[in-house]
DNA sequence: GCCGCATTGCAACCAAGAGTTGCAATATGC
DNA sequence: GCATATTGCAACTCTTGGTTGCAATGCGGC
């Protein structure tokens, strides 16, 4: 499905792409293992913005990271495992978690942070990745839960300040009052194709904002 | 096993068949092709359900529908186009547009039959694969907006009849309410993986409607 | 500087699925 | 019953995923 015409000049392309700046947890082991390791991952990432998940192949990957396809194979078990693994290292950023003293001024933060990591082309590619068939391959399934799931923790003290300033309601539940904020938007993004701007994410917050208010976010 | 019947829509989304009827003039033939067509479209549904879109593969769905590899091949031009017919047959029943005279009553009777729809095993099917690729297959894409945008549109009524009876506020976009309506569904479905049910359902309904009221869900 | 060891490159494999083709068998409509 | 279109069947090509044995090379330790 692929066609892979051979380039010449793939290998200058592929070291281009990332400073090798592998952060090693563990001290001594800074050899060409990590190099390597950060070569594919970038080119796995953007392998991944212009080929997509499902025509992903590991020759495409290897070849753009200057690297033998056996390399990739004997350092990640299967290719789920290397685009989980690409995609957990690229967005490995912690979302700020603001407090500005106001609610709307906070989800406005928030919602437009969302707005612009899922606008740019990795962001659409960590989006068509983790939906594409997380039932079949459980890496993905976790990295999808880790990437959207667990944000919504991080940011529900953002909620619970608002309600202790009496800006909300006391029945408001933060989870759903953060479900209610981003669904639009990922709706936008993944469903209809609309353009997603700081618009779109205002409009979320006081839609948002709008149902708390009316006690329509309680405790499920 | 499930009975499909002809859907005249799916011709106007150009899904790529060959026509069982070989003498349009004396109506459709009822020959071993139609028979053929609806046991491999049958096939095809529950294959998606079983295996997924990714690991669909034709010589399955043709064993399973009693058929040979080679006529799949012949009557449908690609495997995408295969499941695109597939889905856009199963899912072809025109969702009843409800008409109570009170608007959250109508809401709740498309939010339901939503959720209803979605939450069977072939409505979880439809997502994953609608979900799955269609940047790189405009016929899965043309489906997905068939069977997603395209509701909206027949449901408008609904939002317009109210905003005439004076329950909303005249601001009222309907294409915006009926995307907060559906957007925290589609969510937990795809994003969350939440228990969706008749609940979820209301829960919605009673967001967009503060929402509404609130004037934020004004023409954008 | 040199050496041992782990890592990588390489080519050759195997397996499986997509898709095609020529021909025989068969059911359908007349 | 017969002509014709449709299907079954087997064999084929091509691409991709994934593995393996062996040679080459870079790394860290001395």
């Amino acid at each position: 499905m692929l066609m892979l015409s051979y380039a010449p000049s793939i290998k200058q392309l592929g070291v281009a792409m990332k400073p090798a700046e592998p952060t090693p947890q563990r001290g001594p082991t800074v050899g060409r293992g990590s190099r390597m390791r950060a070569a594919v991952l970038a080119a796995t990432i953007t392998e991944l913005t212009e080929t997509g998940y499902a025509a992903l192949t590991v020759d495409a990957v290897a070849q753009r990271a200057g690297v033998h396809k056996t390399t990739i194979y004997r350092n990640w078990k299967t290719s789920d495992g290397l685009v989980a693994d690409a995609l957990a290292h690229h967005f490995a950023t912690d979302i700020p978690i603001p407090d500005t003293g106001a609610v709307k001024n906070d989800l406005r933060a928030l919602a437009r942070a969302l707005v612009a990591t899922m606008t740019t082309s990795a962001g659409r590619a960590l989006l068509t990745t983790a939906l594409s068939d997380t039932a079949r391959t459980p890496r993905l399934a976790e990295i999808k839960r880790a990437l959207f799931e667990d944000r919504f923790r991080r940011a529900e003290p953002v909620v619970c300040r608002a309600v202790e300033r009496g800006e909300l309601p006391t029945d408001t539940d933060p989870g759903e009052l953060l479900k209610a904020l981003v669904a639009p938007i990922y709706f936008r993004l993944v469903f209809t194709g609309e353009p997603v701007d700081e618009t779109t994410a205002d409009r979320a917050v006081d839609v948002a904002l709008a149902a708390a208010h009316a006690h329509a976010l309680s405790a499920p």
